[in-house]
DNA sequence: CTGAAAGCGCTAACAG
DNA sequence: CTGTTAGCGCTTTCAG
């Protein structure tokens, strides 16, 4: 009963052809951008394109030119800030450069695998790993045709396949050091996943800086990178009788889970209290109601890397796989006690570095 | 220099039809859940399909078959949570039906069309615009072309498109009684963007209630659904000299924002000092620290309307566009002072409705 | 500069 | 149940 007609289907370059009276492919050179046409031709088409309304098909594009221009990204659905950062800004470069996003959602906990092998039916042109795992059969499937992969803020033991971190063992020495200089003695660490590299690398850091300096006893908590075990995890760190007065999550989203719980449930002032120290740098981590202290993973570039990597491996055919680390700092902000020294001001961002005296290794 | 050869292209059904010593067709059969093959066929196809590494070739079946098997999905690039949500249950929600999501980010405040006009070109099977206008010449394109489109938490004037929204113009009405109940004096409105439906209707509810008791004057910030944009308005706000007692955020987003300048920068605890209300009942405004008190658009029903809308009108042809609103609660936490009567508990949710003597029109 | 013709990898009738 | 035969809409030689 719809006014309109019963919805033609989108037209093609014949149709748009025989409107203008040349050739299909006279159509498909038109819509190349390094084709030849005369201006004639290219007027006649143009115009006839505009009226029946023609866009070019792109799945059939795909086909022939054996590229889809589109890249994998799969991505942890557990709402954690960071990832749509990432995503964010991942569409968007790829966007100016002619590449779309294909999404993934998994679960973390998840094998990824049955997530892939669907990705890879898509003949996507890359894949993207956002902190997810890759099996070394697929890593190896992937190499052999050709796909380029690049796990972004998580990588294979293997060393296989190209990755993008942050600095993560440094980061959880100088958090460490940072605690240390401020004078806490009682520490805890709560993990992400412990099949997660980044989780790890970050508390090796962390706990050899401690042991360097004769701390043993580190209270652990594994939050799963989850809101929920986050939650949990925080609350039984704060429960314990001898409650740590300096805890380091394995990322922001945690850590500010933990602010929260610890001034709402436990009456507890983070920076004065106990001390919270995160790992990402999220931008709500900026905000004045956290002041989260923390070190950063600067996204904007960790993206940019990714995408060039991306590019490049399409563009050279056998590209060595690239182990990028993208250097990050510790922010100063409020929710950790701060130590006397060491703290640099550029603008309104507040880094801090081991003062020399201390910094012999 | 690779050790491994360089890298054959991903095997096609002819390949494996070889090895296996049966048509092309019948490896086509063999991967098509809905046909016929002998056993023996069967097994020899899916061995030679394993030895070689096959994968059906989506592009090629896409092509064919005239259906992607892809959803566009657009959604603005501003750092809200509530988005982060709706894309991750989009995702995950239209993966279980077989479908995938072909991401793309905007600029809220530029035109859409571009954007749009490039997803057109990969033959999405459909479109869902997360907070993103639509211009009448392309809903009028699309509904030619027979593709199913749902603005998602957005509506058009004409409701020549599909939506699913939230009570918006009902919700912005409760939140004004919720704190006329609560016997605040000083109304202010942080707008979204002025060309967003649901920003207008929300205030429009609101507005509107109040001036049905007498209240015309009420303050108004454009945050324009940004973190800069809303620091901004309600900095504005609080400065001032006769700065409101109950600021109403166009989203949770913003009203986060709000709760963490208003302690952070003005030194006024919210819920005591001044009331903060949102809209969305976003996961982070329930983190104790926040304690949000808002009205809710439950993103799982709303994702559910979406498939299902979307599902539907890739069955039946001419199904015509539905307006759907789901409905939502005030949901009361603390970050707003609270009525002496109409709270109802259930389980850890609070909510608020007019008591009964109130209710009348 | 232009048209004709040959596919990209796959599905869908159609005969056997 | 199986193989053969047309294409899906487009890019790309290849002659003209």
């Amino acid at each position: 009963m719809s006014s309109s007609g019963p919805t033609r289907r989108p037209a093609t370059a014949h149709e748009v052809a025989k409107l203008a009276g040349v050739s299909q492919s006279a159509v498909s050179r038109v819509f190349t951008p390094g084709a030849s046409a005369s201006p004639a031709t290219r007027e006649r088409v143009l115009a006839a394109a505009e009226q029946l309304g023609y866009r070019p098909n792109l799945v059939a594009r795909s086909l022939i030119m054996g590229r889809s221009h589109l890249i994998g990204v799969v991505v942890p659905g557990n709402g954690n800030p960071f990832y749509q950062q990432a995503l964010e800004q991942l569409s968007a470069a790829f966007a100016t450069q002619g590449y779309r996003v294909l999404l993934f959602t998994t679960d973390q906990d998840m094998p990824s695998d049955p997530v892939l092998e669907e990705v890879l039916r898509y003949k996507v042109d890359a894949l993207v790993l956002v902190s997810t795992g890759l099996s070394s059969r697929f890593a190896e499937e992937c190499l052999q045709i050709g796909l380029p992969v690049v796990m972004f803020n998580r990588k294979t033991d293997s060393d296989a396949s190209s990755s993008v971190t942050g600095e993560n063992r440094k980061g959880g020495k100088r958090v460490a050091e940072y605690l240390l200089a401020g004078g806490h003695r009682r520490f805890a660490y709560v993990a992400g996943l412990e099949q997660s590299s980044t989780s790890r690398d970050r508390e090796a850091g962390f706990t050899q800086c401690l042991a360097k300096h004769g701390i043993q006893q580190i209270e652990r908590q594994v939050g799963g990178y989850s809101a929920a075990g986050a939650e949990r995890a925080i609350r039984a760190l704060l429960s314990l009788k001898r409650a740590p007065d300096a805890v380091f999550c394995a990322n922001d989203h945690m850590a500010l889970i933990a602010i929260s719980i610890a001034r709402g449930e436990f009456g507890l002032e983070p920076g004065t209290d106990l001390s919270i120290v995160g790992f990402d740098d999220i931008l709500m981590g900026t905000w004045p109601i956290f002041g989260l202290t923390t070190y950063s993973q600067p996204v904007g570039r960790m993206v940019e890397r990714t995408v060039e990597i991306v590019l490049r491996q399409l563009a050279d055919q056998p590209a060595a796989p690239v182990q990028d680390v993208v250097s990050g700092q510790l922010i100063v902000r409020d929710s950790a006690r701060k130590p006397n020294a060491g703290i640099t001001v550029e603008g309104d961002r507040r880094t801090w570095a081991p003062p020399a005296a201390v910094r012999a290794r």
